[in-house]
DNA sequence: ATACACTCTCTAGTGACTAGAGGTTCAAGG
DNA sequence: CCTTGAACCTCTAGTCACTAGAGAGTGTAT
């Protein structure tokens, strides 16, 4: 593949532009090489590396988390339990995140079931937040 | 009540005191009145006040909403109807990030279900992340 | 040769705080 | 009254993962 610049990589990665260079900023992505004239020119692993970060935000990894996947995809040999292990891990918070919001939903709604759209003054949703419910 | 310090106020909220100075500059809160020393001292509608803001952030309203929220919550008056609206809104917003999350579990524990525990070279996790999936 | 889309660097902004530096004030004990 | 020390003050900068914009330079097609 000839080098593509960084416009195109981005076409072919679904990852914007700015991203890019902050990727590159933050030492995801190795700086590529460059025309005379300054610009960034990619090659083939540039775009697999960019599909990998993407997909890994996608699935919700933050960045430190990336970097690790990064590395250890890169050490073939090594056994795959550090990668059970990250995925692992955030499958868990995953669920913890899951059951906060199901629980939050649970609590609006029913201030919400008990709305009857009278007044402010009576609101049920309003009244709810207003709740004394501080531990001292 | 007599007025009581910064502290004071947020062991009473269980909000740090640092967000209690961030909530008065974004003016969610406002300035409370100064000793002669300049230190701030609150009395009983701050304490409900923040009590209220608390809440609602634990509830996963952002601060514009919370703002909105505290200025309907003062006019008893009106209808209940906007109140509802932003609630249901978030009860919305709350379902969307719910099903992603779901989605993303899924998508994880598929992998984690067919990784074997060999090397790296042959693990789904990684599979799954290098897999070329952009659309062009 | 010119047009103009693309790229460059750099700075600053987002949301909702959190952390730290360096200095001042309050309340209590001696 | 004086001292100690916890609590307070302001201000700046950092977090995360980008996003937006200014102002200048480059690449390519006609």
């Amino acid at each position: 593949m000839a080098d593509i610049s960084i416009g195109e990589l981005a076409r072919r990665t679904s990852v914007k532009v700015p991203t890019i260079r902050f990727y590159e900023q933050v030492g995801l992505l190795p700086a590529p090489v460059r025309t005379e004239g300054r610009q960034r020119r990619y090659g083939a692993t540039a775009v697999a590396r960019l599909n990998f970060i993407r997909h890994a935000r996608e699935l919700g990894f933050e960045l430190p988390a990336v970097r690790e996947l990064l590395s250890l995809s890169e050490q073939p040999e090594r056994s795959c339990i550090e990668v059970d292990r990250i995925a692992r891990r955030h499958v868990e918070d995953i669920n913890r995140r899951i059951a906060r919001l199901v629980a939050l939903r649970g609590e609006l709604e029913s201030s919400l079931d008990a709305c009857g759209h009278g007044r402010v003054a009576e609101c049920r949703v309003i009244e709810a937040l207003a709740d004394q419910t501080a531990q001292p």
